[in-house]
This record gives C-alpha cells, structure tokens and sequence, in this order.
DNA sequence: TTACCTGCAAAGAGTTTGCAGGTAG
DNA sequence: CTACCTGCAAACTCTTTGCAGGTAA
C-alpha cells in the first residue's frame, strides 16, 4: 500500500494539483502489483464500488485525458465501443481474449521482433500496436 | 467497370436480397481495382457524391454490417471516434496516418513475420492485427 | 487572490432500434 | 401474399463542453 504522499509528488512533478479525487484514482490505477487494463465505465464502477467514492464522470474524463497526456496511461486501440486503458505504459502489445472480453499484456519476450520494410517519405512511425485475439479453444 | 448482376448474384448467393440499395453500395465498395478503407460516414458522403444517390443512414448501416457478417468487409482496430472497414479482406496490416487519418494497406513484403512465443491453455490465436500510426515527419 | 479543478447538466457524435410503408420472390 | 428491406425519427451510449461554484498555492 502506498503512501498517498507518492502520488501527491507524483502529480504535483508533472503541474497537476494534487486533488482528493485525483489522488483516489491515482490509487485505484498505480497501487498495485499487477497492470491494470480498463474503461472509464470500470474505472468508475470501481470507484464506487471498491473505493466507496463518487467522483462526477466529467472529473474521470478530465483525469484519465490528463493521466494519458502525461504518459502514465497508454491508449490501447481494440474495436470497442469503449476506449481501454492501460497502466503500463511501456512498449508492449496485448492478446485480447474475445470469450472474456480481458486484455492480457505480452511483454517483450513473448513476441518476437516486429520490422517494418515499407517506408513514406515524409512520414514516420509513431507507434506499432500489436493485437492477438483469442478465443478458446474448442 | 462491373456488370450489376455479379453484385446480384453475390448478393442472393449469400441470402441478401438484391436491393437497389445494396447493389448501389456494392458498385461503389467492390467494383474497383484498390483496397477502399473507410468509414460509415465517408461511404455516406461517396453515396451522395459520387454516386448521386440518397440512401437513409439506418440501410447503409444495415448493409455494412450484413457485409461484414458475410465477409465481405473487414473492421480495422483503430481508437478512433469511427469505425473504418475495409475491402480488402484478406490478412494483412495497416499504417494509420494520423495527419490524414487515413489508412494505408501494408502487405506481406511490408512486414517482417510475427512470431507469438506466448501460448495460453485453452486458448488459440483467431487473428493478429497490427498497426503502425504515422504522423507527418518534422 | 488567482489560477486551476470539480460537478452538474446539456450538448455532440456515432450507432442502433422501432415501426410504418415498400419491395422482392 | 409473405418475408424481408428501407427510411425516418427517436433513442442510446460514450464522450466532450459550458459554466458556476469550490479549492490549492
């Protein structure tokens, strides 16, 4: 469990105000082991339901834009009628199991090197996402 | 330039009925040499333009979606407040230029091969999707 | 104090749905 | 005739915006 103070600094070192509902969803997003893959709609259940705080929708966009603006949430780019986010924010690609409707992270050992031949002059790449839907097995 | 009875006949073969509206979408989506990659709006706008013809959005949503479901189109996984289609239905990747937001098919040769290490039980891989964003070099 | 932030409600955008009237077979 | 299709408008969902009141520094 960390210390609130954490991500009060951690808020502040980036020119975000450190507010009581920042630093809840700070908590529910970064206090923990595991990466966290979510939509505003499960992010506010969360809230509400794990935390037992009610924090207006528009305050949730208004962080989570700012988070992503930040860098410390990455949008992951599935066909959805949400818009998923991701707490690890480091280059990495996903499975997306379509009998749970879960994103599982693959890191770097678990895809092999990704190349890309073609080039257009003027342009450059700005990001290479890399998603594997599974289903089970039957 | 296609003859309308191969939309007729590709139509009724897979249980559609041949609509003036279907054949018109059809002439507009497959009667070309090129991929096509667009979104709902776009086609309306094609429709209206290119083609003179007023078709009620609720039909071409229909229409796209029964393509879809017979494997006609793809969906491209793009985060995006649209959804893109494309004609080219065959397994292969995309560049997203997000200068112009459009996207650009990338084939075989433009991409090395993609090797998932990573196998969870129980599970199989139904398909890999990637996408390189660019943006304008400077 | 002053700039920034929150929360509500309303507005927007894309997509879906209900249903009356139309059309293919 | 009957099942399916179209078109309109209303409804829905997710997201954004305007603004009045609140809060951090």
């Amino acid at each position: 469990m960390k210390n609130n103070h954490v991500f009060i600094e951690k808020l502040r070192s980036s020119g975000l105000r450190p507010t009581k509902q920042r630093i809840e969803i700070c908590k529910l997003l970064f206090d923990r082991k595991d990466t966290f893959h979510f939509s505003i709609s499960d992010l506010e259940n969360n809230l509400e339901n794990l935390s037992n705080k009610k924090i207006s929708l528009a305050t949730i966009y208004n962080t989570i834009h700012a988070f992503r603006e930040k860098g410390y949430l990455k949008e992951i780019s599935i066909n959805s009628d949400k818009t998923y986010f991701d707490t690890n924010t480091s280059d990495h690609h996903h499975f997306f199991d379509e009998s749970k409707k879960k994103l599982i992270d693959l890191n770097d050992n678990d895809l092999g090197k990704i190349k890309i031949k073609k080039i257009l002059p003027g342009k450059k790449i700005k990001s290479v996402e890399v998603l594997v839907r599974i289903t089970n097995d039957k």
